[in-house]
DNA sequence: CTGTTAGCGCATTCAG
DNA sequence: CTGAATGCGCTAACAG
C-alpha cells in the first residue's frame, strides 16, 4: 500500500497523488478528489520513514524521564504529551530508571530516529552533551546539567525550600531536619541550599544542621532514616526534599507512632494528591508540574523552528507553599 | 554524517562499512576495526528511517493509554516500557485523554511510523479495528474490544469485584452501594457484573441494587455522588469500582464527616499507594499492574516475531483482595 | 572477503 | 496543471 498504488487507482502519477494528498502545489480539483477517494478507499497511510528520509521532519520528539512511576514525572510527561500532540508531534517516551547509561542509550536512539527535538529530565549530563554536540535541539526540564546550547525549565528550588523552612522557623521551630535523596544534581543541591539559607537568615548559622542524604539508592532508605531519627532526638520538624522521601518520612513517623504535627512537623517539597488525603494533611511546596511540561515543550518547539540554534532560554517557575495541617508550633 | 562518510574515512565502500557495523556478513577483522574507529570518531549514528524504509523493522512499539496522570496507567506504561526497552524497542507513548478520536489519530500515527506493534489500553474499538485491519500486531491491555486478531491481557474484573463484595457480605453488610464511572466497556461492565453476582449468590437477588454510574464525564461527579449518598441512606458500605471513584468517594465521605468504617465501609477496585497511607487504610482489590504491562509486551513481541498472525492469545490475570481497615461489620 | 548495483516510498525539481 | 526523473541513507543481492 504505497502512494504508487493510490496513484494507479486514481489514474494519475505518483507525483500528482503526492501533491493532491499533501495539498501543496497545483492539482486540479477533480483529480484531487479522485486521489483522496482512492487513498481513503485503500486505507492508505503515508510512510513517515520515507518522508523523514527525504529530508522532512520526523515529527517525533523524544522525552526522557527517570521514573514514570513517580507521579511527578508522570504528570510532567502528561504535560509534555498534551502540548506536543496538540501540535501534531509524536512523543517517544523513555524511562531511564535513574541510570545514566540508559539515558545515553536513549539519547542515541533519539538521534537515530532523527527526532526533531528532545526533552530531558534525567540524571547525568552525558545524554544532554551528546545530543547537543550532534546539533539536536534540547530542552532540559527540572534539572540543569550545565551543558550550553539548550534551554532549561526549572522550578526555583532554592526559593521553594527556603519558603518551606521559613514557614517552620516562623512557627518557632529551631531544630529542623532535612531528608533528601540526592545532592549531586542542581535540583537537590538547590533545595539543600535553600534550607541552609533559611537557617542562616534566622541566625542559626552556627547552630547544628540536621541533614540526612540518603543518596539515590533504590527504594529502601528506611533503616538509614530510622537511625537518623533515633540520633536526632531534638528535631521538632522535618523538611522532606521531594515526594519520595516525604512518603518515606511520613510512613516512618507513623510507624513509630510519632504524632504529627504535635511531636514533629512535616513539610514536603512537591505536592501529591495523597498529601491532602492523609491525616493530618501535609504542608507542601507545590510545583506547577504539568505547566512545566507544557512550557518545556513550547520552548523546545520554538528552538526546533529556528533550526536548533539561538540563545539559550532559561525559565524558572515559582513554586508556592500550601500550608496544611502537618505543621504547627513546636510544643514546649 | 552518513554511512558513506564513515566508509570514506575508513577507506572502504559503504556496503562494507554497513556490514562491519551491523556485524552481518564477512568483513576482515582489521577493516571492521577501522570502520568502527571511524564511526566512533565521527560520532556516526545510523538513520533508522533509512533502515526502516529499506524494509527492516522500525524498532518502535506504540503504546496508547487513556490517562497518564492516573497512576494505574503510569504504572502500566512503566511495565511496558521496562519490558520493551530491555528488548531494544522504543516506546512511542500517546495519551488519548479518553477521546476516541485521539485514539484513532494515534493509531494512524503508529501505522505511519510503521511501528512493529501496538499496545492499546484506550477507550473505543475503532483504534483496534483500524490497526488490525492494516495487519498491525496488536495487544490490548486491561480492555477487550472484541476485535478479532489481537491478543488481550486483562484482569479478572468480575472475580475481583465479586471478592470485594463477598468480603463486605461476609462482614454482614446487606445494603452495599457501588460507584462506577463507566459500564460501557468490558472493564466496568464486568466489575458491575461481579457486584451483582455476589449479591445474587447471597440471596439478595430480589433486594435493591444501589448503583451509581457517573459516566465518563470529566473530573467532577461530586454532586452526583452527593445526591446518591443523600438518597441511599440505608447504605452501610460502598464498593468503588476504580481508583478514580475511590478517591472521589473517600473525599466525599470525609467531607461529610462520615466515619469509616464505623458508619460506612469502603472497598476500592485497584490499589494505589495512598490507600495504605490514609486513615483508615483502604481495603482494595490489588491488580498486578506492572506485571500486566510486562506480560502484554511479551505477548505482543511474540506476535510480532511470528509476523502478526496466529491464534489470538488471551491472558486473564487474577487480582487479590487486600483487607485493610476501611471495612468492618455494620453497626447495629 | 569486498565493491558495485539497485531500490525501499516519498517529495521535489524540472520539463512538458 | 501534470508526469518523469532524481535522490534521501541504507542494506541485500550479486559479481568480482
Amino acid at each position: 500500500m504505497t502512494l504508487r498504488d493510490v496513484a494507479e487507482a486514481a489514474g494519475t502519477s505518483p507525483s500528482t497523488a503526492s501533491r493532491a494528498l499533501a495539498g501543496t502545489g497545483y492539482v486540479a480539483e477533480h483529480i484531487r478528489e479522485r486521489v483522496r477517494a482512492a487513498a481513503d478507499h485503500l486505507g492508505y497511510v503515508p510512510d513517515v520513514s520515507a518522508r523523514t528520509l527525504k529530508g522532512r521532519s520526523s515529527g517525533v520528539i523524544g522525552l526522557l524521564v527517570s521514573d514514570l512511576r513517580n507521579q511527578f514525572y508522570a504528570e510532567l510527561a502528561a504535560g509534555v504529551e498534551h502540548a506536543l500532540s496538540a501540535k501534531g508531534y509524536q512523543v517517544v517516551l523513555v524511562d531511564d530508571h535513574g541510570s545514566a547509561e540508559r539515558a545515553e542509550g536513549a539519547a542515541r536512539a533519539f538521534l537515530a530516529m532523527r527526532a526533531d527535538g528532545v526533552l530531558l529530565a534525567p540524571v547525568g549530563r552525558e545524554a544532554t552533551a551528546l545530543l547537543v554536540e550532534h546539533g539536536m535541539p534540547v530542552t532540559e526540564v527540572d534539572r540543569r546539567s550545565g551543558v550550553r546550547g539548550c534551554d532549561v525549565v526549572t522550578i526555583d528550588n532554592e526559593a521553594g525550600a527556603r519558603a518551606a523552612v521559613d514557614h517552620l522557623l516562623g512557627l518557632g521551630h529551631r531544630s529542623i531536619g532535612v531528608v533528601i535523596d540526592e545532592t549531586v544534581w542542581d535540583t537537590g543541591r538547590d533545595r539543600l541550599r535553600g534550607y541552609r539559607a533559611a537557617l542562616r537568615a534566622a541566625g542559626l548559622a552556627g547552630g547544628r544542621r540536621h541533614v540526612l542524604d540518603l543518596g539515590r539508592c533504590d527504594r529502601p532508605g528506611r533503616e538509614e532514616l530510622a537511625r537518623f531519627l533515633d540520633a536526632e532526638t531534638s528535631l521538632t520538624a522535618v523538611f522532606a526534599a521531594n515526594n519520595v522521601v516525604a512518603e518515606l518520612v511520613w510512613l516512618e513517623l507513623k510507624r513509630r507512632g510519632v504524632r504529627v504535627p504535635e511531636e514533629c512537623s512535616l513539610v514536603s517539597f512537591d505536592d501529591l494528591p495523597w498529601m491532602r488525603m492523609v491525616e493530618p494533611s501535609v504542608t507542601a511546596v507545590r510545583q506547577p508540574v504539568f505547566a512545566m511540561g507544557e512550557r518545556a515543550a513550547g520552548l523546545l518547539l520554538a528552538r526546533v523552528r529556528r533550526g536548533g540554534g539561538g540563545r539559550s532560554h532559561s525559565d524558572v517557575l515559582q513554586p508556592d507553599l500550601v500550608i496544611r495541617r502537618s505543621t504547627t508550633a513546636p510544643k514546649g
